[in-house]
DNA sequence: ACTTGGCACTCGGGAACACAGAGTGCTAGA
DNA sequence: TCTAGCACTCTGTGTTCCCGAGTGCCAAGT
């Protein structure tokens, strides 16, 4: 049904429209591509792609705009990720090793992939279910309250200062957060709940108030952050684009941790450094907008993902290029820290 | 020049301006407001007003808009900062008292500024320089590495991984952190650099190069974080608005902390907690936008600053409230935690 | 000295209209 | 199967026209 020449109809349309935002004729097609075909012909195979869904006319006697279905083929056959140039890359690892802690991994990151794309990117922080115990601090603040810290191996620091239900004094509060690392120092995140099950009564009697109160704050702690943290950056490249849903949609969304997750997708559990790419009406909410992203995080074990947010109309293989390539930086970054 | 009526006459066009978002004629205004005068008198009025600047007509033959002179008398001397509802102050005081951590309060203070004023919210994170040292941790992980954990009284906590020069012992480490709590406990965070300077000396010659580096690391982290963090919230609020200076400017600014610094504003030594109102073309940039904003903080010692911008057509007896309202509780917030 | 009603004037914005140009679909011929 | 030609259909643009809101000014009234 579909021939080469149609492909490449359709491959010509999608750049043609992606890099000038008009409507594509068919004089322009076999003009600036060298198609070595005229024009009647080309009409011909635009009837044809136009008949399978893959194109569209914004109105009778335009050029053809490709639909949802459109890009998608593009992106699944007709393309392939264009690999960042040696400047861009030099670029991306300089920028991201000047970081210092997390924080600004995660911040220097959603910057470049904005920059890079002229999109809006996000990116996920690390998720703390996967990660393990580097260490558990208990610092007393005074004799009714400590803050209790804790350490994760992707660099992650969460901390709550604890109203205890009783005075304390110190040593104990050393000796419980010796026994808390003994425990703990480690262990996956999610094995912290069954870990400490059983502290309280390995303890002196006397202290299981203020243990009940830590352990509480702890395990609390691991719950309400397992929804994870999200940023953006570069809305500021939405101002040009125009959405189909309305720029107010867009904005709102980006500032909705819970629909940004959505957008961001799961990590497919097989291939996790692959990249997805959801088109339009293929997105959960936010039906006007393509997102393209991809899991980061050391060799096997993803931590979280990244990616970038757009309008449908995108250049793909390079939003794809950048993607793929901060996300490789940034898990290189991470796993030597 | 300007006598009471005229004045009334400049406070019936602000106020119909922002509600209406039209040139505002005589005649409407004879009607709407009673001004006990006919049309014609409001005319000579506008005339007058026009005349010295505070008014003006987008085109001939059109009502009249305010300009920011005029909006800036009537902030200085025609309106009064509205309180808010019971109702509002409420569900402010009940938002805020469900904060975790010094994380989870500026995030929410800023999305309730952002929701309360159908504006965009800015919030400083309360500044390091007049805050005092709670704790300082030296956390080994392993023996080459270890994390710096700074905790201040406003609740922040920074960190940082230290790569060592040399293998240093748990024990080492652990005097170490008791040396530099005994000195540091409760300083202000400016004194820090000329407490720990004779700090090397007072040990033990071989830990010298590893106290170094642990100590620039710290002075560094002081350092850095000088140029404060600020978060915003509400972009979404920008869609409907339309800016003189265009929507992208404006999401621009947004995401330079340098610039949102500046337009945030210094604190005013002499009335810290005083509501800065800074209309058009008196912002150092953005001359489209206004920004409303105060210092919070507990009492005499002002930590940062927040609040809102926005179109000058904006209504500044609610921002002003609001804005005031919620700097109040979280500095209570802050000052309880 | 202000205020008011009347009046002519100005301009923006919407409706109606024509028109050029780009693009298409179709058909007949190579 | 491709190509050339042709008639057709739109959109977008430019023009014109006109209504109406709103103004400025003047002369009369209080």
């Amino acid at each position: 049904m579909l021939d080469d020449r149609k492909l490449a109809v359709l491959r010509a349309i999608v750049e043609d429209y992606v890099s000038t935002n008009e409507p594509v004729g068919s004089k322009a097609l076999a003009e600036r591509h060298n198609l070595k075909v005229s024009p009647a012909t080309i009409r011909n195979d635009m009837a044809a792609l136009e008949e399978e869904g893959y194109i569209t006319q914004p109105h009778t006697s335009a050029g053809r705009v490709p639909t949802d279905k459109g890009y998608r083929l593009f992106v699944d056959r007709l393309s392939q990720v264009k690999p960042l140039s040696g400047a861009e890359r030099r670029a991306i690892e300089t920028f991201l090793a000047g970081a210092v802690d997390l924080d600004d991994v995660v911040t220097r990151t959603v910057r470049l992939l904005a920059q890079l794309t002229r999109q809006v990117a996000v990116v996920q922080y690390p998720t703390l279910t996967r990660s393990t115990v580097r260490h558990v601090e208990l610092v007393p603040l005074n004799d009714r309250r400590v803050m209790l810290v804790l350490i994760t191996n992707t660099g992650r620091v969460e901390q709550r200062v604890i109203e205890l239900p009783e005075v304390v004094d110190e040593t104990r509060i050393a000796h419980l957060r010796a026994v808390l690392n003994a425990c703990l120092d480690g262990c996956g995140l999610s094995n912290v709940p069954e870990l400490v099950a059983d502290l309280p009564e390995r303890l002196p009697v006397e202290d299981r108030p203020a243990v009940a109160t830590i352990l509480s704050v702890l395990l609390e702690t691991l719950v309400e952050r397992h929804d994870e943290k999200i940023v953006f950056a570069g809305a500021a490249n939405l101002a040009g684009a125009d959405f189909s849903t309305g720029l107010r949609d867009v904005l709102e969304a980006l500032e909705e941790q819970v629909v940004l997750m959505r957008l961001l997708g799961e990590t497919t559990s097989d291939t996790p450094s692959a990249l997805t790419v959801r088109i339009g009406s293929e997105n959960p909410y936010l039906r006007g907008t393509s997102v393209v992203a991809t899991g980061y995080g050391s060799g096997d074990n993803q931590l979280a993902r990244l990616g970038v947010l757009g309008p449908t109309r995108m250049d793909y293989p390079v939003t794809m290029g950048a993607v793929r390539a901060v996300a490789r930086y940034v898990s290189q970054i991470l796993a030597a820290s």
